[in-house]
RNA sequence: CGCGGGGUAGAGCAGUUGGCAGCUCGCCAGGCCCAUAACCUGGAGGUCGCCGGUUCAAAUCCGGCCCCCGCAACCA
């Protein structure tokens, strides 16, 4: 049986799951769930990120243990995915035992195969935060907390020659055996590569404590990008033995938005080169969502939680407004106004209206059918092509011409004047087949009310019902 | 000269083997009245950022310029 492996990053747990992490959570399950229509043994995951210097800092700020600040961030990762309808298969923690003992590991062979080294590590340090800050976070050279000039400091740490893998990453980036998708993602990549090249990065901080300790050294924890990575295998059960795949490695397609590509394109793959372990087929990269046009931050105050959309919305239709909200992998402009008129005019007018008025012609004229779901090859592979390539907005494009000609129809040959049964019948059959096969094909997206239009539309004597999604 | 994306109708967007400029929403006018005041048809509305080039033909290819946005590895 063909396998499926798909991922989403873990989440940082310094914050609490917004639309940016239910845009990348949602698109991974619409794959998951499609390959699983398609009769592929599947694996999804997701997780969360839970080590670090910020969560150290944040946990006391609240006056918690880390442990258990992150028991609770992570528990509301998990409500929020539960709420979604998110089909995950596992969700792993990187504060979880295996996979941190995993982590060691895999360290440690690295390690002894030279990959890992001991060296110094040359950064600006803030004795206020008793951390180190990139140039970036800086403002007028001074740290915008504590208001003082950070410090030239080094420290020893242990670093991975990410240097050595740069010839063979670039070739297999290059040659698509890494294939980075859109591609224009995948040219910065590769001019990255080109123009700047790798260089090793430090794998370990001396002064961290809230993070897994470095096996041979245990005065030093792991970096937490080299701790976060390894969940892509811990996820499926790995025990960090290298040059042994998990049954799901390699992934089939790793979703992430494009603040991470540059790390998934490379340190990333070459730890994996370093375990002697196979690369991921395919990372996609998808944009971000502005909100009104501007960038979604806290200070701004206009965050989107999932929550708020599934209040609003439903589970169903916040889904289909995320991912029909902008073209897969470009980035899109969102608000609470456009979520509006989505909603009304493709699900309460569209396919709501739609089922409405054609249910209940048939359920008023007492006109039996006995519709088959899938009927319509030509609708199944446009969808198919367009899934294939992540290209969610066009399946669903796709699929709303469909409804829409449905209208059309209706309106043209107006059933409802007339009298003669199978007159009636041959103008609605086809068109309640196509609600029945464009439901089968909306599964993936909406799961629930698709089940229940398939359910109406299947029965030899179809109703009316309830209205599937109430105007806004 | 750090890297990349974008600038197409009032709004949001699609549109690379170059071939009369499209979609959704909104607006106007008709139609319909089965349906969730929903649906259908027609219409108005665009110098496809600016300048130049290649071509029979450019939103689409090439060069230059202006503007907006994201990223820039220890920020997870």
């Amino acid at each position: 049986m063909k396998k499926f492996y798909i991922t989403t990053p873990i989440y940082y747990v310094n914050d609490k799951p917004h639309i940016g992490h239910t845009y990348t959570t949602v698109a991974a399950d619409v794959l998951a769930r499609w390959h699983r229509t398609l009769g592929e043994d599947i694996f999804f995951l997701t997780g969360t990120d839970e080590h670090g210097a910020k969560i150290e800092s944040k946990a006391k700020e609240m006056g918690l243990e880390p442990k258990r600040y992150a028991d609770e961030v992570a528990a509301v990762f998990k409500e929020a995915w539960k709420e979604l309808n998110i089909s995950n298969d596992n969700f792993l923690r990187t504060t979880d035992e295996a996979h941190m003992k995993a982590v060691q590991t895999a360290l440690q062979y690295m390690y002894n195969k030279g990959d890992i080294y001991l060296s110094k590590y040359d950064g600006l340090y803030c004795r206020g935060c008793e951390q180190y800050k990139s140039e970036r976070d800086l403002v007028d050279g001074l740290c915008p907390d504590h208001k003082i000039a950070p410090e030239k400091m080094s420290e020893e740490c242990y670093t991975f020659k990410l240097s050595k893998y740069q010839d063979e990453l670039l070739e297999k980036i290059k040659k698509d055996e890494l294939k980075i998708l859109p591609p224009n993602r995948k040219n910065e990549i590769v001019s990255f590569y080109e123009k700047e090249g790798l260089e090793d990065v430090s794998f370990s901080r001396k002064n961290i404590n809230w993070g897994i300790p470095i096996p041979w050294d245990k005065s030093h924890t792991v970096y937490v990008w080299a701790d976060a990575f390894l969940n892509y295998l811990t996820g499926l059960g790995w025990s960090g033995e290298a040059g042994k795949s998990p049954k799901f490695w390699p992934a089939s397609a790793q979703l992430m938005s494009k603040d991470i590509l540059r790390v998934h394109a490379t340190i990333w793959p070459a730890m994996l080169l370093s375990l002697d372990l196979p690369l991921p087929e395919k990372i996609f990269i998808h944009g971000y969502f502005q909100i009104n046009g501007q960038k979604m931050s806290k200070s701004l105050g206009n965050v989107i939680a999932p929550a708020d959309l599934v209040k609003k919305y439903g589970v169903d239709a916040t889904r289909y407004l995320i991912m029909s909200a902008t073209a897969f992998g470009h980035d899109g402009d969102i608000s609470w106004e456009k979520f509006d008129d989505k909603y009304n005019a493709d699900l309460a007018n569209g396919l709501g209206n739609l089922a409405a008025r054609v249910s209940n012609l048939l359920e008023t004229n007492k006109i039996k059918l006995n519709l088959r779901i899938g009927s319509d090859k030509k609708l199944n592979e446009e969808c198919a092509a367009s899934m294939q390539a992540f290209k969610f907005d066009e399946s669903l494009k796709i699929l709303w011409d469909k409804l829409r000609a449905g209208d059309a129809v209706l309106s043209d040959k107006k059933p409802w004047k007339l009298k003669d049964e199978a007159a009636i019948k041959n103008i609605l059959e086809p068109i309640a087949g196509d609600i029945l096969n464009a439901a089968n094909l909306l599964k993936p997206f909406m799961p629930t009310v698709s089940e229940k239009v398939i359910k109406q539309f299947s029965a030899k004597q179809i109703k009316k019902g309830e209205p599937l999604f109430p105007r806004i």
